[in-house]
DNA sequence: TTCCTCAACGAACGCCGTTCGCGACGAACA
DNA sequence: TGTTCGTCGCGAACGGCGTTCGTTGAGGAA
């Protein structure tokens, strides 16, 4: 009752400064998940870089202090962020075919995943992951390149490149994905059609390449042509998957 | 006169390198070149997290604000020092053998080197880097690529392919480094043969591996033994790139 | 000599992550 | 009911960050 009344009574004003916070006789439902699940929320919101755990702690109507309860620092929580994130990615199942195609799929879906909460993919370059989801993840990729016939040690490296380049591809998919926010936010919306925005993205690029002397960059030179025309990147991106798992086919 | 002093006192205390009388008779022995060079000092001595404006300054003998004045901001300033560090990658010369053999050398090389800056490969993933030496490791990856038949979107999709490897492994390389590094100043320095502080690094990850129930990770459980023995990481570098040259080789 | 320009920098602003200790709360007990 | 006591949420503060602003003073031009 008392607590409805200051619910009540905060939500009308909108801040919790008016009315004395000690007041509140038991607090709102605080744990370990909600802090996680509100930094992910964030970071799609505002971006990996300006989660703070003063905005994390203002999303829960809280203070910073109060956060440490559950989360040792930042670290550690975008960590856990890191893993509920990686828990969006749907195994591949029977009906998607053989392990190579599962694994296509599978990878495919990592990079789509973690490429939509910014540049959450950071965490893993800190260090080897292993949240539930994250061994999850390598427990499946693991169970295909097993099924391809490799070996042990192979299977082993092999999971370890894939994870490299999951981990590159997200965070160059969500540079892609935050400049082309930009620029849609920037440009006037009557001419913001698509095609417009993505020759736009690439402009300056092709500028910088344009203006090279021919002498000293002669084959970026002569490929400038095919670097600005980024095209369909999800053709580029399947290619580069089925060269590393052809890749992977040609070792002994 | 009392400038001229002051640079005196510099020089002969070592804080600045060695007097050219060429350059700047006697102005502030400030520039771009030297902020920058003094950055990239910083980053092998204290880390890339940890060199901040202050203490690039400090290390000028000088105050923050005075950088602004040949930088624009943080991200500019390490730009420049990814690009400074570029520049001591090699490129492989006739002798090297045939374009593969160079391709893998120069790859090779270039993960050495910024892996050898701690975290300076960071500046990679914000985007596509024109400084002077991007391009030209740009230039000979293309030219090499180009050596070896393949077309000419093949070319741009392998070299964007082979970067991201290059910047994902120096990362990762940067990150052995600092653990071990972070070991061996732990470690009582008695006992602190090579081969107890690898098998002390890899000790927490074997132990999660370890306790991971075999019912619900088996092939984890299974290649255990595999991962943990990270063995000869030269070799599993070395096999991670004959892995995409030979996808590559694989391509129509 | 006088003036003008601009590099240099002290000081400050508004952030950040993290820590510490106060004091209100509920429980236990008289 | 009245009193004491342990718990713990969180306000307040600390040290540090990137960056900006306005002043200062030296070097070159006139």
């Amino acid at each position: 009752m008392f607590v409805k009344y200051d619910a009540e009574v905060r939500a009308t004003t909108g801040q919790t400064r008016p009315d004395n916070p000690r007041t509140r006789p038991a607090k709102a439902p605080l744990s370990r998940e909600a802090v996680v699940e509100a930094a992910l929320a964030l970071v799609d919101e505002v971006g990996y870089a300006a989660v703070t755990m003063r905005r994390v702690a203002q999303a829960l109507d809280t203070g910073p202090a109060s956060l440490y309860v559950y989360v040792a620092d930042r670290d550690e929580l975008m960590a856990e962020v890191y893993d509920l994130a990686l828990g969006q990615v749907e195994l591949p199942g029977e009906a998607d075919g053989d392990w190579r195609a599962r694994l296509e799929l599978l990878v495919g879906r990592a990079i789509t995943v973690l490429g939509g909460h910014d540049d959450i993919a950071l965490v893993a370059l800190t260090g080897v992951q292993t949240g539930r989801h994250a061994l999850r993840m390598s427990e499946e990729t693991l169970r295909l390149l097993r099924a391809g016939g490799l070996g042990d040690a192979a299977c082993v490296w092999a999971a370890d490149l894939l994870d490299q380049y999951v981990t590159s591809s997200a965070l160059e998919r969500a540079g892609w994905l935050r400049s082309q926010r930009a620029l849609e936010a920037s440009a006037s919306p009557a001419d913001a059609t698509e095609q417009a925005m993505s020759h736009a993205a690439g402009a300056e690029l092709d500028a910088v390449f344009g203006a090279l002397s021919p002498d000293e960059y002669p084959t970026i030179h002569a490929l400038r042509g095919s670097m600005t025309a980024g095209g369909d990147s999800e053709a580029r991106a399947a290619w580069k998957l089925k060269v590393i798992i052809d890749g992977l086919l040609a070792q002994p």
